[in-house]
DNA sequence: CAGTGGTCTAGACCACATT
DNA sequence: ATGTGGTCTAGACCACTGG
């Protein structure tokens, strides 16, 4: 029955087949620590071993001096990965930074960077291509208090956590990405050779540090078939 | 300097910002659990409260018998929540199942569920509605065996989970998420009563079990404006 | 072989929640 | 006051790695 090496694995086991089995149901208690030790024989640390790897994947949550709970998992969680190297189908051969300058906001820069309207940002717009054709259209807008030096010469193409890294820390730093199905404007469908009105994948991106502040707002037009997102259950 | 209450918040929190200011560089191996604990004055199992917190938020990594090296954290790992109750943007008035039938897959079919021609195949087919107009279309197929009930009249529309999971525990499931901008094709134009052509998002689903086996593919074709997709850093 | 991480023990004290 | 989880200790043995 058990294939378990060591005993914190086999009451790991022994809860989560009681979880679905339905002896745990959700939101029961499970039983104290010291009832699981006399249960499986074991002391009280190898009992928390076993727990804090079932709070770690979301099976149970705890009160402190109440107990711990049983937290039915959901399976709609999912994580992906996403940086300018694994976006694009079949990579990219080069990327051309086409303006990188200090612009007045718009109303949507003053809303996704949360800036005053008298407030200077960087804004860096580049073209992705495979092919010698554009698949991709960059836009990275920055407050200037960011500290990007726009002269910078050697402005790659890069992921916002590597543009803002030497100014933020990545510990501090979070990160909203919404993707979206859009039809190319004129500007966009300009640059990147296509009819007006065509469909383009939208991912934007915003980056705030710890406390919330905005630190950068991105948005990645790319050509449908150039790209996928794909996301796996943890 | 320290806001940490504990002794092990402490050493997370030494550790981590040698790591942000470069003190340990990524692969370098971490001063063994006994130096640390004389560096830190603690004991072992506090040291190791500690490694074991950043193990689980990928800040290192362990060789048994070698030593616990420093994981460069990328900043590029984003989770999502994906469910058919919170994939719509304003949620969604009723879903009527349109079809339900057994039918010989196609390749398609036999391509995603991994079965042989001569298998059999349940269908289910959905449509969502707002506002009395249809916003999304829904086909999944599931091989036979997976034993789903198609004449049961109380087919609500409803995840892939919640459809298998009285066929196979959550414990060894896994799902797969593809995200697609894709024109509709005539079939489903008409279904959505939108012109052939239209961008539509697309979300396909496959769902394994713990060995691999597939045991269910979904598409899910939205109106890019009833939708959208939401991810964070963790 | 010595050094490392991985598991496990008994026992203590604290913070918190309930009665 | 009692029971709960949260932290911390000293000490032991095992499995794995490398020289």
């Amino acid at each position: 029955m058990s294939n378990s090496k060591f005993k914190y694995e086999e009451i790991i086991e022994s809860i989560k087949h009681k979880i679905s089995t339905n002896v745990y149901k959700d939101n029961d208690p499970l039983p104290s620590e010291t009832a699981l030790c006399a249960e499986y024989g074991a002391s009280r640390i190898t009992v928390r071993k076993a727990i804090s790897v079932l709070l770690s994947e979301g099976h149970l949550y705890s009160i402190q001096g109440k107990g711990n709970y049983i937290k039915n998992v959901k399976k709609n969680k999912f994580s992906m990965r996403y940086s300018c190297k694994t976006i694009f189908n079949n990579g990219y051969d080069e990327a051309k930074l086409i303006s990188s300058s200090l612009v007045t906001p718009d109303v949507y820069m003053v809303y996704n960077l949360n800036i005053a309207p008298n407030e200077r940002v960087v804004a860096l717009k580049w073209l992705i291509y495979e092919d010698g054709l554009p698949i991709a259209y960059d836009e990275k807008y920055l407050p200037y208090f960011a500290g990007i030096n726009i002269s910078e010469k050697s402005l790659k193409y890069k992921d916002f956590s590597d543009l803002v890294k030497n100014k933020i820390s990545v510990y501090e730093m979070y990160q909203d990405l919404r993707i979206k199905g859009v039809n190319a404007d004129a500007d966009v469908a300009e640059k990147l050779r296509i009819p007006v009105g065509s469909i383009l994948m939208l991912v934007e991106l915003n980056v705030y540090d710890q406390s919330g502040l905005p630190f950068g707002w991105g948005k990645l037009y790319i050509l449908p078939d150039k790209t996928r997102f794909f996301a796996r259950t943890e």
